[in-house]
RNA sequence: GGAGAGGUACCGAAGUGGUCAUAACGGGGCGGUCUUGAAAACCGUUAGGGGGCAACCCCACGUGGGUUCGAAUCCCACCCUCUCCGCCA
């Protein structure tokens, strides 16, 4: 969430900021009246309870000389309603202000483009040429069917629309990918892997953005009140969650597989073919850590790092920097890393790279003490998908593919396919 | 799921209605004195949130409520940890 004391003090660039995402401003108007009445009451009670205390402990002493204090227990007794009243409304108004403050996105950085929608996205820089075929190329769905490692009909028929089935050489090249991408991260990019949770409570999604204003996206399990991930950022962010780091421990990077969950609400009729948005799908994230003052710096070696893994693939694609209206809620900063997509005939989305700045860090309270002022700051988050797993797979069998329906598999790949060259 | 025990500072732990949470006591970390060096001993330190221009004040004993003039302490709910039983990959 934002700072309050930012929107305090700055009120004017904050509401241009958030306004520039082009849906309105969010409450944001309203914050600075409850902010004013919030510490108006504060003062008043702290007052009150201060005599409270005062008094009451001075209550024994007067009972041990034998005095009455029969009198200024009733004075106390009312001045406790009082202070119960008051201390409701504090309470109240922190509700509010919560709620306004939860409701409220990121503030873009610095020189985001302006815009409504992913048509007014900067192209960054771009990483080899379209995939050109001497044949007519089919789309991953019939390639995958056809050399039977993707199963729809039957991963529709246990669970239902948006669910696939991998068979064979599909199920084993997703595991391929996984432990790839895995292995590249922490050996080469320096990442620590993690496992965690594939469940996690309410705290931690408020901690990340996901809550309170996007719950129906999410899947939720109402037994025990948990949700499915719906990214490893969840799980691996929240991590430090009410923690206060050391500074020498930062950058902390950390990389993780987690499959997830989303109930793609609201895009019915969108990419219903394939793979490409699927109730549940497997990722590979990377999640960081930073100090204030190098987390765009971060952000460059995030973005570098999961287009490593493009690279390697040898797979086409092309980096965008979203505009103020494409850009995620918690978000202040975000680079696209966008795949060749055959089918399509355009690039997809395969990774989304952000700088949060202390956005997500003030909602999951991610503090580290400064080495030099010693004071508590919360730190910056980042994270990067390094990639999404699914669309990956869609990408090499896509532009991999064959004239004659088999498809080459990516050299990077081979040692962990069993050394094998074709799928066919 | 059942029964029991417990959650206090970096760790262990005392405190069971007030004038010791300014948190006893023990240990650890860091800095210092002493020492050729180290150990020991001794001294210091170990820094959460909010309000206020400040002086200073309020909150924080797992979390949230309640009782009371006053709660770490009594009551209720929930969360977590440990032990035993049950179930189980």
């Amino acid at each position: 969430m934002l700072d309050i004391k930012r929107i305090r003090a700055d009120y004017d660039a904050v509401k241009e900021a958030v306004e520039s995402r082009g849906k309105g401003d969010f409450g944001l108007s309203k914050v600075l009246d409850l902010d004013k009445e919030r510490r108006e009451i504060i003062a008043k009670v702290e007052d009150m309870k201060n005599k409270q205390k005062t008094v009451s402990k001075q209550i024994p002493m007067l009972k041990k000389e034998g005095k009455d204090t029969t009198e200024i227990m009733a004075e106390m007794k009312s001045l406790s309603e009082e202070v119960k009243e008051l201390d409701a409304k504090v309470k109240d108004i922190d509700e509010a202000l919560a709620d306004l403050l939860l409701g409220i996105p990121n503030t873009p950085c610095e020189g985001t483009p302006v815009g409504n929608s992913d048509e007014d996205n900067r192209e960054v820089r771009k990483w080899g040429e379209p995939t050109k075929f001497d044949f007519e190329p089919k789309a991953h769905w019939d390639v995958g069917t056809d050399l039977d490692i993707l199963d729809f009909e039957r991963g529709t028929k246990i669970a239902g629309a948006r669910f696939t089935v991998l068979k064979n050489q599909g199920a084993k090249l997703e595991r391929a990918l996984i432990n790839f991408m895995l292995d590249l991260h922490t050996e080469n990019h320096n990442f620590t892997e993690v496992m965690t949770p594939f469940m996690v409570n309410r705290g931690a999604m408020t901690g990340t953005g996901q809550l309170p204003k996007f719950e129906d996206d999410m899947f939720h399990i109402p037994a025990k009140d948990f949700f499915l991930v719906p990214t490893a950022e969840v799980p691996v962010t929240n991590l430090y969650s009410d923690e206060i780091l050391e500074q020498d421990l930062l950058p902390i990077n950390h990389t993780a597989y987690t499959p997830c969950f989303r109930k793609e609400a609201g895009s019915a009729g969108r990419d219903t073919r394939g793979i490409i948005r699927q109730h549940q799908f497997n990722k590979v994230e990377m999640v960081k850590f930073a100090e204030p003052d190098k987390s765009y710096e971060e952000l460059e070696i995030l973005t570098a790092a999961a287009e490593e893994v493009l690279k390697r693939l040898g797979l086409p694609y092309r980096v965008v920097q979203l505009c103020t209206g494409d850009l995620g809620f918690s978000s202040a900063k975000t680079y696209d890393i966008e795949v060749w997509m055959p089918s399509y005939g355009r690039y997809l989305e395969i990774s989304s790279c952000s700088n949060f700045e202390d956005y997500q860090a003030r909602r999951a309270n991610i503090r580290y003490r400064d080495n030099e002022t010693k004071k508590v700051m919360h730190v910056h988050t980042l994270n990067g998908s390094g990639l999404a797993v699914g669309r990956t797979m869609a990408a090499i069998l896509e532009n991999y593919q064959q004239v004659d329906g088999s498809v080459v598999i990516p050299e990077a790949l081979r040692p962990y396919m069993g050394g094998k060259e074709v799928l066919k």
